[in-house]
DNA sequence: CTGTAAGCGAGACGGTACGTCGAGTCTTTAC
DNA sequence: GTAAAGACTCGACGTACCGTCTCGCTTACAG
């Protein structure tokens, strides 16, 4: 039986046989489909049938490449995460800082993805493979972020002693925080709040980190 | 907290029969069983099935009195709570918010404790009751971190225009942030850290919110 | 989604649930459903989940009472044995054992029957539950026949030192040979002529059994 | 017949390419690892890809050639037909016959060969090529025994009216009753009781076929 | 002696069925 | 009337095979 999209706004695919060599498309096909219902639905919805039926793919195909569900939607997501992680790089650090925070924000405009982002933290603790790749995903942002805080050290805009791995967690952490929760917006005004509270407090001599010995 | 078999086995509580009225021992010992299982086994595990084992209860009387079985481990962890969230009150706002967070911190120093809270942050996607108790357990601490922040205000250890909601979310921002990605510790010198942090970014004049009408 | 037979012969059943008792409604519905797979479809079409919705059952359930497929379909066979295995009691042994003979291969005319029977046979090397049901139907088979072949011998019919156990199996193998292979009709004519040969051999002084020690 | 390994490991053959002509020796491989699967396994076990990988070929190679996995078992226990149908002459029907039996008997000492036996007959219903290659199978025994009795009617060790159709599958049936079921033994003195059955009935007067019209 | 055609080992692919696990519902029986 | 027990429907899971397809190699034969 070949159901092209039958009743279903994701239509299966028609695609070639690659003989012995793995199917890049059938790969492609898995991957944006599961994105797409980590979107379009909540955790439920996103079973091992729905992906295999809407990419047109056999159940095996999937297992063959990945351990579990949960690594598929892991890679589904982190294929998604340069879009996510927007890099600006102006004359002005503050500029830059808030305009990198803003796009943050403005990439979970989508309540797709905000629901697909939240799926990805709920699925961690309980496949080792989702939990790997929320660490890099996550780790990535981070790099981003610190790269440019460094920068704006550089340039004197933020205190030579300034502690930038709490000010990325700073960052990074409100941006989680208010996604898991959702009790408060992350719109435009909320990056550039966020990204004067981090010139603030970058500004500040108190933030560098304690050193060892001091105290702990 | 009575725990009925700490740690592993689990054994099977013997308990009076209650007769027509509402077992009370029955329900201490599902939410304590429950917690158990959640501390101790992950995601996995925690099943209405095991609960009902190891509390010796049936199944049916845990969807009496709870709609779910996400229901049951969000009142369990909730349960828990107070006991994460402490109140200090002495005469120095700064001593207080540092004790406050190694306080928080602290409470999260037991593995169990940390992949508990995780799973609640897991399963609330999935599962409306669950997100309810999320919100409104995290919404307690808010509060309570608000409150203390108020008082900082009041004795003008913090501007008077400082953006009290924001410092709540960069507080627990960086706590929920490294609890879910675990890449830096959650350690009495972090909370030091986030302490300064929060009196530095307070202190300076940058961190008012923005009003309405002025950006967005 | 409740189907209501559609698209199919067998419509769903519609029953009371039996609370902590066994359903023996569901438990007929299965059996009943099975052997109308086994009937009408061949080897293919009798899966598990056939069976499952045809019979309004959950595939649990099926599973639950049953240790594998084929031990369904064995004991649905089982079930329908009696009606195979006719029973006659005139005065005549001659007469007897030709209708015994001419009823049992009437009861293979219905070529849903044969098939069903040729099923069997062909799950049990695989399953040793089909096995075990296989041996005890056919069992019985034989211990009706040889109870009748022993009034004949108590009627003089038959000498007293016929091979019995031959006899049965040799009135029995015809009816497997020809119901397995094909080639030979089961019709009324030749139970007449099978039973005149156990008649002529029962007669004949030589079909008795070879005794210890004689040979081997 | 080689044997690649008897018994358990099945080592990989090592084989010459034959370019663009069909492999024999490849072929061959494949037919002996088949029936070695099918007695040393059971149903289980004979998979395309167990027995490609014991013959050190390609999946595709088994279906260029074959149709179904049936007919590749099929037509490897066909090869051993020959082994097991044995044909003697002497100059004593009766001593023919009962050799012919015990031999015949004989050649399902071998639980083996017993196993792979009973797989083509399970394997019959459900693959039209296994049927077929039962039906041919079986047809020469039938032949083979059918010659012989017609010898015993020419020398007068048989009726002239003797139903020898009857008698052939009287001697069939009980081996392959016997060998389906496994309630009596197939050994020597098997054979002799059967043998003296058959003589018996083929003298007595009343083992000739009924006639068209007689009756049905 | 070179190009083409076929056989071959390998293994990915789309499917179908399997048997297991867990969720949440329902009914009986005991207290 | 509440509780323990446990059977029930539903549906996802991950596995095992089937039979198909393509790749890249090797050898035979035709030009």
């Amino acid at each position: 039986m070949v159901r092209a999209g039958e009743g279903s706004a994701l239509p299966r695919a028609v695609r070639q046989h690659t003989g012995r060599r793995r199917n890049a498309a059938a790969r492609d096909a898995i991957l944006d489909v599961t994105f797409e219902l980590l979107r379009t639905r909540g955790t439920t919805g996103v079973t091992v049938d729905a992906i295999a039926e809407a990419a047109g793919v056999g159940r095996q195909t999937i297992y063959r490449w990945w351990p579990s569900k949960g690594a598929v939607a892991a890679e589904a997501m982190a294929r998604q995460a340069r879009v996510i992680v927007p890099v600006r790089d102006t004359t002005s650090f503050p500029d830059d800082l808030t305009q990198f925070l803003v796009d943050s924000f403005a990439g979970l405009e989508d309540s797709g993805t905000r629901r697909a982002l939240r799926q990805l933290v709920s699925a961690a603790p309980g496949d080792e493979h989702v939990a790997e790749v929320l660490a890099e995903f996550t780790a990535q942002g981070r790099a981003v972020l610190r790269a440019l805080l460094e920068r704006g050290q550089a340039s004197g805009d933020l205190s030579a002693d300034a502690d930038l791995d709490l000010l990325v967690d700073v960052a990074y952490g409100v941006l989680w925080y208010r996604l898991l929760i959702g009790h408060a917006p992350l719109d435009p005004r909320a990056a550039r709040d966020l990204a004067a509270h981090l010139l603030a407090a970058g500004t500040a001599g108190a933030t560098q980190p304690s050193r060892p010995g001091e105290g702990g």
